[in-house]
RNA sequence: GGAACGAUGGCAGAGCGGCCAAAUGCAUCCGCCUUGAAAGCGGAAGGGUUCACGCCCCGGGGGUUCAAAUCCCUCUCGUUCCGCCA
C-alpha cells in the first residue's frame, strides 16, 4: 500500500512515478484516491468535532448530577443525545468512504524505484549480467527436454502425479526426489550464515495473504480452503513477511534475515495450456525463500546482497545463467525494484526464471503493519521488506537434467550436491 | 468437539459506568548521592492520526448509555478439565 500522505503532499510525484508502469488506468485510480482522501478528511474533522462536544457534555452531566442540578443535567443530556444522532450519521459516512479508499489503495501498485529501468513489458528488461557458463554450442544429447529424459530415467513420473492430483502436478522418484531435496538443502546451507531458518505454516488466514499483496487482486491464483477460511501459500514470502506483522521492531534488531523451505501452491489460473510440460509450471513445488525486514537505509545494500546470494547458488551448480533487471512495465504490483535470475535449459531451448529478488520499500510493511523504532526518535516508522527465491526447485532441477545429460543418457550430479546424494554421483538409465 | 476461566502499557498486574491514557511493581532514560557502581532519593517516558485544537486506541467486531477498560452480544486467541486422535 502506498502512503496516502505522499498522495496528499506530492500527488504529481506519485502520478509521475506510477506513470512509468505504463498502465493508464492507474492515473485515474490515483485521482480517485485523492478525491476520496480529501472527502474523508472533511468528514473526519466534522465527526471529531461532534465527538468532542459529546465528550464535553457527558463530563458536564456527571458534574451537574453530582452538584444536584438535575434540570441542567437533563438539558445537557438532551443536547448530547441529538448530537449523538449526527455523530452516528457522520461516523457511518466516514466508514463508507474510508473503506472505499482502503479498497482502492489495496489495488494501487507500489511506486518504482527512481533507478528502475523504464519499459513497457518483458521485452524491455535489461540484461545486467551474463550469459555466464554459456557454452558456444550444445551437443545433441543435451537437446532433449527433461520431461522426456527424466521420465526415461525413471526419476520423473508425471503420469502418476496426474492420476493422483490432476493436471500440472509433478512427482519425482528415486534419485530425482533426492536431487530435489538436495537442492533445497544446498540453498539453505548456503544462506545459513546470515539467515535464520524458519519452518512456517503453509496455510494462512485471509489477513495474512492480504498483507503481502496477493489479496484481493490475485485471489484466483491461490488455493482456498473455504470451510476454514484458510489459503495455501503461493510462496514462503507470505508467512515470513507476516511473521512480525503488527509488531514494532527495534532498529538494533534489523535487518531481520529469515529463510524457509516450503511447498508453494499456485492455481496458475489463466495459464492453462502454457508451459504445461514437465516441471516448468506446476501447482505445487518446493522453494527456498530468503527474506529481510530492514530499515529504509539498509534496503539497497540488502537487495544487492540477496541477488549475489541467489546467483552464487545457481553459479555453483555450473548452470548457464543470466541476470536481468525488471523494468517498470513488467514489475509486480508490490515491487519497488526487482531482479530475475534465469537459467538456460538446452532441452527446451529456453531461459527459465529460477529466482526473483525484490525490494518492496514500505509497501508490504504498511499493509502488514510492520514498524521500527529508533533509539533517539519519538514514534515509529514503517519498515522495508525484501525477498527472493534462494532457489526454486523445479526449474533448476529441469535445467540440471538437461545441461548435465551425457551421451549415454545419464545425468551427472553437480559436485556441490554430492554431499546430499547418499553417495550417488550420476543418475544412470536402468 | 464439550465445559470453565481469562485477554489492560516493554513485562507483571490493579481498575465502584463519569474524577481513567489508565494505579502499583519490575525494566528503561535523566538528574542527585558516590572515586566509580549498586542501593537510596527526585524526575521523565505509550501508540495512531491531525498544521494545530482535537479525535481514536484497554484482544477484534457489534450493541446499550448523555457517558464504556468497566454492562450485553459475538468472534478470535490463551489456560485448565473432559472427549477424540497420527
Amino acid at each position: 500500500m502506498i502512503d496516502v500522505r505522499l498522495l496528499r503532499t506530492d500527488a504529481d510525484g506519485v502520478r509521475a512515478a506510477l506513470a512509468r508502469r505504463t498502465k493508464p488506468e492507474l492515473l485515474e485510480q490515483i485521482d480517485q484516491a485523492s478525491r476520496l482522501d480529501e472527502r474523508l478528511r472533511e468528514i473526519t474533522a466534522e465527526r471529531d468535532e461532534t465527538r468532542r462536544r459529546v465528550n464535553e457534555l457527558s463530563k458536564e452531566v456527571g458534574q451537574l448530577r453530582k452538584a444536584g442540578e438535575t434540570d441542567a443535567a437533563e438539558t445537557a443530556m438532551a443536547t448530547s443525545r441529538s448530537l449523538g444522532e449526527s455523530e452516528r450519521t457522520l461516523a457511518a459516512e466516514h466508514d463508507t468512504v474510508s473503506e472505499a479508499l482502503h479498497q482502492l489503495l489495496l489495488r494501487i501498485p507500489n511506486v518504482p524505484h527512481p533507478d528502475a529501468p523504464d519499459g513497457a513489458g518483458e521485452e524491455d528488461n535489461p540484461l545486467i549480467k551474463g550469459p555466464v557458463n554459456m557454452p558456444a554450442e550444445f551437443p545433441e544429447h543435451q537437446r532433449v527436454p527433461h520431461w522426456e529424459s527424466a521420465t526415461a530415467l525413471g526419476i520423473l513420473d508425471n503420469e502418476r502425479a496426474t492420476k493422483i492430483s490432476g493436471a500440472m502436478f509433478t512427482m519425482q522418484r528415486g534419485l530425482g526426489a533426492t536431487l530435489a531435496r538436495a537442492l533445497c538443502q544446498l540453498a539453505l546451507d548456503n544462506n545459513a550464515d546470515a539467515f535464520e531458518e524458519i519452518r512456517p505454516p503453509t496455510l494462512v488466514t485471509t489477513a495474512t495473504l492480504t498483507a503481502t499483496g496477493q489479496l484481493p487482486k490475485f485471489a484466483d491464483d491461490a488455493y482456498a480452503i473455504e470451510r476454514d477460511d484458510l489459503w495455501a501459500i503461493p510462496t514462503a514470502e507470505v508467512p515470513l513477511t507476516s511473521l512480525y506483522s503488527g509488531e514494532v521492531l527495534d532498529e538494533a534488531d534489523l535487518p531481520a534475515l529469515m529463510m524457509a523451505h516450503t511447498s508453494c501452491f499456485r492455481r496458475e489460473a489463466g495459464s492453462a495450456g502454457r508451459d504445461t510440460r514437465g516441471m516448468l509450471r506446476t501447482h505445487e513445488f518446493d522453494k527456498v525463500e530468503i527474506l529481510a525486514v530492514a530499515t529504509p537505509e539498509q534496503a539497497p545494500e540488502l537487495l544487492t546482497m540477496m541477488v549475489a546470494r541467489a546467483e552464487r547458488t545457481i553459479a555453483s551448480l555450473g548452470l548457464p545463467y543470466r541476470i536481468i533487471e525488471i523494468c517498470t512495465g513488467d514489475m509486480g504490483q508490490s515491487h519497488h525494484r526487482s531482479y530475475d535470475i534465469e537459467v538456460y535449459a538446452p532441452g527446451c531451448d529456453r531461459w527459465l526464471e529460477v529466482s526473483s529478488i525484490s525490494w518492496f520499500s514500505d509497501y508490504q510493511a504498511r499493509r502488514g503493519d510492520i514498524r521500527l523504532r529508533r533509539p533517539d526518535k519519538k514514534g515509529t516508522e514503517i519498515a522495508h521488506t525484501l525477498n527472493g527465491s534462494a532457489l526454486a526447485v523445479p526449474r533448476v532441477w529441469a535445467a540440471i537434467i538437461e545441461n548435465n545429460r551425457q551421451a549415454d543418457g545419464s545425468v551427472v550430479i553437480p559436485d556441490v550436491l554430492l554431499p546430499y546424494m547418499r553417495g550417488a554421483t550420476v543418475i544412470s538409465p536402468k
